[in-house]
DNA sequence: GCAAGGTC
């Protein structure tokens, strides 16, 4: 029997369709899907990735017991991190005779290859070989294993060179930082060769913010028009042959406001036009397909989750690749052919293929690993997905089609023109010919309107502006821009960048978006800029990348870039040693300041989020015991302290981070005075008391910013039900027959008001709609995994709470356990 | 409970 292994099981399967030419079936072994033909005589199965992964002895577990700089002597182990898939894999092997690898073609392919290698070699002694191809496609898959090829050790060297590298400085300056700063349970501090240099870029900008010091300026607009038609002129100088719009000096600005103002009239003193092709845009990266879903308004770690939601769904192609340039194998023609016989892109595509020979664009990258990403030849109807995944699908089909469109075509028309000594200028553009554009609606085709005007002729003038503004800083990066910024330096790759950004934002580096720096965020890079600059600079990637070259070509060894690593780390500890107290109470400060609100209106100290003995948070004075101030905080979250700030009282507003039902709570000095404010109002006797307390329900308001209908005898009696955060709760006369209680409206803002009607009835409606909730509200289920949810009889979100993640992972092919984990997460969130 | 890299 022979044995072909792939990186995951999307490619086993279309590999094993290619070569069995559509006989394959399918069986599960553990809970891996194992594709065989041939009668059994070739099986097929898929790795996720790596299945093992390097770590130090267990030994050097406990962090307390073990010097962060004792690392450096670990010895470091390779463990299953898949069993199930190694125990497939290893029996598939025992009964094998032979074995193919057949993982992706990069690096990190081959180092996953050489994991299945060392695993199937463990288990039989059989002939191994590897293929290598850049697409599944018919062609190279059937070339390829016609003509197959030795594993490359070297290059497999390279990677785990990386990996023991990345180890090493990750654990050990992580736990020498969160040790220094005592901070060892969930909330440990933590660096890295990839996420310190990302963190350091968005705290370098955020440096240039601080210290930028704004230059004021003004600038002058007025009103042109020609044959009845209204543009905008601006006022400009000449300075040492440059044109300048902006006036440093007010003087001078007011004197050319005086100017313009006086005159009605000005001249054309020039003339200029000129036509300009704009190419379309090269075929799809990874980068490339964040950042433009990021213009429709997605992130990019939500943009990745659909892509790969439409891959599995088999509409487009795999979402992690640097390659822009389609692979020969693709036939633009055929795909657009199939596009046109759709009702959504069909005029589109047939317009193009009208257009005579389609020569698709060419980006700057050609590489080996997959083809760039666009539509496969399977098209979804429109129902067949959800709103955000059509749009995501829409998106990757019409980039697509731009890319085998030809240029747009624009006319710039710039007039200038003279009025009272001044000079105006206006400058238009005009589509002649939309080209890639009307199909590609994402890049603006907006025109602005210059009329056709002779040198010579008069032009009206009117309404001149003047306009007093200032430079402003630098711009945050937003998360798009990130990526594309950390692709240019050569930092992480197309399957880590998103992951590593979602990375800052749960260690507490970094909040809102786009992305700014904590205090905590801040401290870190400080203290390793001054301690460990390597870790901080991006430098250390460069100089791994060319070290792992060098172990790929044969002209260096694993042991020699890894020993001369560990020396480097050594030096940066003989450093590190004298300074741990300073480390890490800098670390301790900035970790505080993260937590403190502002002035304490009791005594002027500072108000600080703290954590009660019970684990609850609240908002405590830092003069305590002194001054015993304190107020509540909701109950469900983890509170952040924002940057903006409540005018009345100082302070900075509370966020609480609970996964998707994250909610602003604000400034808690105003949500304690608007409790004690509120006047809870009776509206009706309550039935958790029974007759015989005669306790009454109360709309009530707490201090933590909750409001809910509750019992006035609470705490004797702790009836309650839950109402909205935000709004203005109105109780109307209307009662409801069945509970005796009144209806209730809640007025948000500019919005039709919310009618929850009777509270009771509200409430069993809520649990209701809740338990019976589609499985595709959830982010990363599509109709098809629902589909296949509903097979192992998971129906509804209250099915899957109740699910067993591991039993469902055995049952439903492609969903692992961890999958199931997050939707419970997202579940519990929600609720 | 550390990293980064695969994959889901």
């Amino acid at each position: 029997m022979e044995l072909i292994v792939t990186e995951k099981d999307n490619a086993a399967r279309r590999i094993a369709d290619i070569l069995s030419d559509g006989s394959a079936g399918t069986d599960r072994r553990n809970g891996v899907n194992v594709y065989r033909w041939d009668g059994g005589g070739t099986v097929c199965v898929g790795l996720s990735g790596h299945v093992v992964g390097v770590d130090f002895p267990p030994e050097y577990d406990d962090w307390r017991d073990v010097q962060p700089v004792e690392l450096l002597e670990a010895d470091i182990e390779k463990r299953a991190t898949q069993e199930n898939i190694v125990r497939t894999l290893q029996s598939l092997a025992r009964e094998a005779d032979r074995a193919v690898i057949a993982t992706d073609y990069d690096r990190e392919g081959e180092l996953i290859g050489k994991e299945a290698y060392e695993l199937i070699e463990e288990a039989a002694a059989i002939p191994i070989e590897r293929v290598r191809f850049s697409s599944i496609t018919e062609r190279e898959v059937t070339e390829a294993f016609a003509n197959p090829d030795e594993l490359d050790f070297d290059l497999a060297a390279a990677g785990e060179a990386r990996q023991i590298i990345d180890l090493l400085w990750g654990a050990a300056l992580t736990r020498f930082l969160s040790l220094s700063a005592g901070q060892l349970g969930e909330d440990f501090i933590s660096v890295g060769r990839v996420q310190s240099p990302t963190l350091k870029l968005i705290v370098d900008r955020e440096r240039e913010i601080q210290a930028f010091d704004p230059d004021d300026y003004w600038e002058l607009f007025t009103t042109l028009r020609a044959d009845g038609v209204d543009f905008e002129g601006q006022y400009f100088y000449e300075d040492e042959g440059t044109e300048n719009e902006r006036v440093w000096n007010e003087a001078d600005a007011d004197d050319a406001h005086a100017r313009l103002t006086s005159a009605d009239r000005a001249t054309v003193t020039g003339v200029r036009r000129r036509t300009r092709s704009d190419d379309p845009p090269a075929p799809f990266n990874t980068t490339q397909f964040i950042s433009a879903a990021s213009s429709l308004g997605y992130g990019a770690g939500r943009a990745m989750s659909i892509a790969e939601e439409l891959y599995t769904a088999g509409y487009i192609t795999y979402p992690r690749t640097d390659n822009t340039v389609y692979p020969e194998d693709l036939n633009p023609e055929a795909l657009l052919a199939t596009l046109a016989d759709t009702g959504a892109f069909g005029e589109d595509a047939a317009s193009l293929l009208d257009d005579g020979e389609v020569e698709p664009t060419r980006g700057d990258t050609e590489t080996t690993d997959h083809p760039p990403i666009h539509p496969t030849g399977e098209v979804p109807g429109r129902a067949d997905l959800g709103d955000d995944e059509w749009a995501v699908y829409e998106l990757v089909v019409r980039r697509f089609l731009a890319t085998c469109a030809e240029p747009a075509e624009w006319e710039y028309l710039r007039v200038t023109a003279e009025a009272n000594d001044c000079q105006l200028k206006a400058n238009g553009k005009r589509l002649l010919d939309p080209g890639y554009l009307a199909v590609y609606p994402y890049v603006s085709s907006d025109e602005t309107l210059v009329p056709d005007v002779d040198e010579g002729s008069e032009l009206a003038l009117a309404d001149t502006r003047l306009e007093a503004k200032q430079t402003q800083p630098p711009r945050r990066r937003g998360q798009s821009r990130l990526i594309e910024e950390l692709e240019a330096r050569g930092v992480g790759t197309k399957s880590t960048r998103h992951n590593t950004i979602e990375k800052l934002y749960d260690r507490g580096y970094i909040e809102n978006d786009p992305p700014r720096p904590t205090r905590l965020a801040m401290a870190v890079v400080e203290a390793a800029e001054a301690f460990a600059e390597q870790v901080v600079d991006e430098e250390m990637t460069r100089q791994l990348e060319q070290d792992m070259t060098a172990i790929a070509d044969g002209e260096a060894t694993l042991d020699d870039v890894t020993d001369e690593s560990r020396a480097m780390l050594g030096r940066v500890f003989d450093e590190l040693h004298d300074s741990r107290e300073a480390v890490g109470e800098q670390l301790r400060e900035a970790l505080k300041d993260d937590k403190r609100l502002g002035p304490c209106p009791e005594c002027g100290e500072t108000l600080i989020v703290r954590r009660s003995r019970r684990g609850s948070y609240f908002v405590g004075c830092e003069g305590f015991p002194e001054c015993e101030n304190t107020y509540q905080l909701p109950s469900n979250g983890e509170p952040t302290v924002m940057t903006d700030s409540c005018e009345e009282h100082g302070l900075r507003h509370v966020k609480m981070l609970a996964g998707r039902s994250t909610f602003v709570h604000g400034c808690p000095v105003c949500k304690a005075e608007a409790a004690a404010a509120h006047e809870d109002e009776v509206i009706g006797d309550c039935p958790g008391c029974g007759e015989a307390h005669g306790g009454d329900l109360a709309v009530k308001q707490l201090q933590s910013g909750s409001r809910l209908v509750g019992c006035t005898r609470y705490p004797d009696c702790d009836y309650s039900l839950p109402l909205p955060r935000r709004g203005d709760i109105e109780v109307l006369e209307e009662r409801c027959p069945e509970h005796d209680l009144p209806d209730l409206v809640v007025h948000d803002g500019d919005d039709d008001p919310w009618e929850l009607g009777c509270p009771i009835c509200n409430y069993e409606e809520f649990q209701e709609r809740r338990a019976t909730r589609d499985l595709d509200d959830l982010d990363g289920v599509g109709e098809k995994t629902a589909a296949k949810l509903a097979e192992a009889d998971i129906e509804s979100l209250s099915d899957l709470e109740a699910a067993d993640p591991e039993g469902v992972a055995d049952r439903v092919s492609g969903v692992s356990a961890d999958r199931v984990r997050d939707w419970q997460d997202q579940v519990e969130g929600a609720s």
